[in-house]
DNA sequence: TAACCGATTAGCT
DNA sequence: GCTAATCGGTTAA
């Protein structure tokens, strides 16, 4: 895809909504420098969202979830992960999509490397392992998905479009605002069926 | 300044 | 299936 294509793809990607574009960027590639695949899980996270780290306003930590689009949201959980985010339009609006798994295709032997574990299953499959094998932490905090060392380009259409409840909230436990790719050998837990 | 909580994972039973 | 590890952000004082 050339130069202008992409602008036009990362602009109908800025134009939704968080649970919209969850949905849109399963199948989607992600890169971090160089390292990285494609997304096959995500979940929604909305202003008006219990659950979501925007739902008490604005503060210094989901800062990113108030600014422009398409730009990373990184947080620490649970003293030991980083997890990364796309944020979501409108700018302000304090929305953002939790990537939780990547099918792993650039960059495998860096990412066996940091996640040390060879099974491919096993380097992408869970919000914090995702962030390690692409090597993200908090220096990306905010950092524009549009331009290096960030590459979101568009995959093909996904077979199967499956959804369900999101894990490990507390609240909100009924909004089925978690998306992934039907078949998915690289999905951090599986679907109901 | 201190207490409490959490969008998880790895390792063990 | 169960649980320890581990620490920044938030809230209350």
């Amino acid at each position: 895809m050339n130069e202008a294509g992409q602008a036009d793809f990362h602009a109908e990607l800025a134009a939704l909504p968080a649970v919209e574009l969850a949905r849109a960027l399963i199948g989607c590639h992600l890169l971090y420098q160089g390292v990285g695949g494609r997304i096959v899980e995500t979940e929604a996270y909305e202003r008006d969202d219990p659950a979501s780290h925007s739902f008490p306003g604005p503060t210094p930590r989901n800062g990113p979830m108030f600014g422009p689009p398409l730009s990373a949201y990184v947080y620490f959980c649970y003293g030991v992960h980083w997890c990364f985010n796309v944020t979501a339009g409108p700018e302000g609006h304090g929305a953002a999509v939790l990537v939780r798994a990547l099918e792993p295709l650039a960059g495998l032997e860096t990412m066996v490397l940091r996640r040390k574990t060879a099974r491919a299953e096993n380097l992408c499959s869970g919000p914090g392992k995702l962030a390690q094998a692409l090597g993200i932490d908090k220096s990306c905090n905010g950092a524009s998905l549009q331009a290096p060392p960030f590459s979101l380009l568009p995959g093909g259409e996904p077979a199967l479009h499956l959804s369900g409840p999101r894990i490990g909230i507390s609240k909100a436990q009924d909004f089925p605002w978690r998306f992934g790719l039907g078949g998915s050998r690289f999905l951090s837990r599986p679907f109901a069926s």
